[in-house]
DNA sequence: GCCGTTTTCGGCCCGACTGTTTTCAGTCG
């Protein structure tokens, strides 16, 4: 069982809980609990066997009541509390809280006054013209709803850091030409690099919003204007994406871009912070409670000083502990993509690739690396055709060839050899003991048990002959779940073997965040590599970089910060 | 329900916008 059962029992319960109208209070504790779970490597299962409540009251975010719920639900493989308040409602009302502008008062509304219990009933009576009269109700509520039941239905859920990134700074642009001379920053999750955006939130310091905001509405990406006011305005793209747009003024810049961008847990412990400072902290500035006088707001550094804090990095705003550490002035030097002087994972038209091997190191030497290792699939890929071991000397004695002209940049002879359904490699391991650098990664067999599963990836990790785990999950960001695998194990296994694991920036961001901070706290040493398959691919690194500045990366966990010979060196290669 | 530089009780972040209202509730971030 995966500990995402457990996280969503607890959201589910936090869900009944509001429609019931209980204390709010409550409901965000079992909110808070069930993200501090989510953010849990370990095994929930194995942690309570081991230490029982106990250690499960250790986590933050997680007290007596809760722990006392997960032991139970580990035991009985049920949560009486949630039970009992399952029995209270229909099960589609919970869809219902995932319509825009449908909260919890006006879910139970429907439900009590009208009978309605899912999102289609929701429909019928909104068509019928009846939820216009019910009180606190209109005719305008009742037209929202039914343009929010379509966006409901067609929503593709979040879209990818890669993708919003691009849009971001196509948004940027035009509001930049709209209205020369004001700076317009992104915030929000896009600013924290989080892997997915649920939506886009600009900021522009300015006493004169209205040119902008009306720019901002009429962009040619809009496709329904939700909110236009003088400070705030809030459109739906034709992809479906929210957009956000604040305006503040020039002297609350450092205030309002702190709040905007996020996240919300993180302000709230600030808040939090503030106040037991004497001290309230909004979007516009740091503000002495007894008498309203501003303290701080020109800059973010001014608004965390105010507070006793160091700056922190927006990657690590998420309160996963990034205040206590900055309280502490244990922030990590986080990795930046200037620090990278190589890309460990590359492919060429040998396989799948777009470029020949000399294309891509030419690529690769534009970008400032140094070095490179070619990682071509190997024959169990046969879609891409994968090398057999004979094709895979003849590009070695290639890649040599190469390396004699291209010097001092180096070409690392590689492979990404497949993990085959067993956990053994693809390829004789005797050839593969040759190269530089060994891939393993799984591309087939994706359904089996986690148990399985775990099995045939640590066999992977603990073959000597690999070196580094690619994309360990097997997710691509929007499109793929990841296979069903105990991550902690092969964390646990990757460090014993001294095996290192991967983040892949390619539109995997895999390692994640929390699980490559995992494999940092274990010990294991992480590689931010492209798997770049064009010279454009090079680019992605700056998403990878993110996701390890997120997970709290310094410079010196990664390898492909080494330089050529301190690499070699690491690598027992010459 | 959680938590503690106000520590086992009594707090728990803050404001904009909309749509419904005659002063505010609900939702969102």
């Amino acid at each position: 069982m995966s500990n995402l059962t457990i996280v969503e029992l607890f959201r589910e319960l936090a869900d009944w809980l509001e429609l019931a109208g209980e204390d709010g209070f409550r409901i965000r504790a079992y909110q808070n609990a069930a993200r501090a779970l989510q953010d849990q490597s370990e095994d929930l299962g194995k942690l309570a066997a081991q230490g029982g409540v106990k250690a499960l009251k250790q986590l933050d975010g997680i007290g007596e009541g809760t722990a006392k719920k997960i032991v139970e639900f580990l035991d009985t493989g049920q949560i009486a509390a949630l039970e009992a308040q399952r029995a209270k409602f229909p099960p589609g009302l919970r869809d219902l809280l995932r319509v825009p502008e449908f909260g919890p008062k006006k879910v139970a509304a429907v439900w009590h006054e009208l009978g309605v219990d899912s999102v289609d009933s929701l429909e019928a009576v909104a068509k019928e013209g009846k939820l216009a009269a019910l009180k606190g109700f209109g005719k305008k509520t009742e037209e929202n709803v039914l343009k929010n039941l379509q966006l409901f239905r067609r929503s593709r859920g979040r879209t990818t850091l890669p993708e919003a990134a691009e849009l971001a700074a196509s948004v940027v642009a035009a509001l930049q030409r709209a209205a020369p001379g004001v700076t317009v920053q992104p915030a929000g999750s896009l600013r924290r690099g989080k892997e997915t955006i649920g939506d886009l939130d600009f900021l522009v310091a300015t006493d004169d919003a209205a040119p902008i905001m009306q720019a901002f509405v009429s962009l040619p990406e809009v496709k329904e204007v939700l909110a236009h006011g003088p400070t705030k305005s809030s459109v739906l793209t034709v992809g479906d994406l929210q957009m956000d747009l604040r305006a503040v003024p020039p002297a609350s810049l450092g205030a309002a871009l702190q709040y905007f961008t996020g996240s919300k847990e993180h302000n709230v412990a600030v808040r939090e912070r503030a106040v037991r400072r004497g001290l309230s902290l909004n979007e516009y500035a740091v503000t002495r409670i007894a008498d309203g006088s501003p303290v701080a707001s020109a800059t973010e550094a001014e608004v965390y000083a105010a507070v006793g804090l160091p700056w922190i990095p927006p990657e690590l705003r998420e309160n996963r502990g990034e205040l206590a550490l900055a309280d502490a002035g244990e922030l990590p030097q986080l990795i930046e993509v200037d620090d990278l002087r190589g890309d460990l994972h590359c492919h060429s038209t040998w396989t799948d690739g777009k470029l020949s091997i000399a294309e891509m190191a030419a690529a690769a030497r534009a970008r400032g690396y140094d070095y490179m290792a070619l990682t071509d699939h190997s024959k169990a890929l046969a879609m891409t055709g994968g090398l057999d071991e004979q094709r895979l000397l003849t590009q070695v004695e290639e890649i040599t060839e190469l390396n004699r002209l291209l010097a001092p940049f180096r070409i690392l002879t590689g492979i990404e050899v497949d993990i085959l359904r067993d956990g053994s490699l693809d390829l004789d391991e005797a050839v593969l003991d040759q190269l530089d650098f060994v891939i393993a990664s799984i591309h087939s067999n994706f359904k089996l048990a986690r148990s399985e599963m775990t099995t045939r990836m640590i066999r992977a990790v603990e073959n000597p002959v690999v070196d580094l785990i690619a994309h360990p999950t097997g997710r691509v960001l929007g499109q793929r779940e990841p296979y069903e695998l105990d991550v902690g194990a092969l964390i646990a296994a990757a460090a014993h073997a001294g095996t290192m694991l991967e983040i892949n920036a390619n539109h995997r961001l895999d390692l994640n965040d929390l699980h490559a901070r995992a494999a940092r706290d274990a010990g294991v040493t992480l590689v931010i590599n492209t798997d770049a398959h064009s010279a454009k691919d090079f680019a992605s690194m700056k998403f990878g970089v993110l996701t390890a500045r997120r997970a709290g990366l310094s410079k010196h966990e990664v390898l492909n910060t080494l330089s050529l010979t301190e690499l070699l060196d690491r690598l027992g290669r010459e």
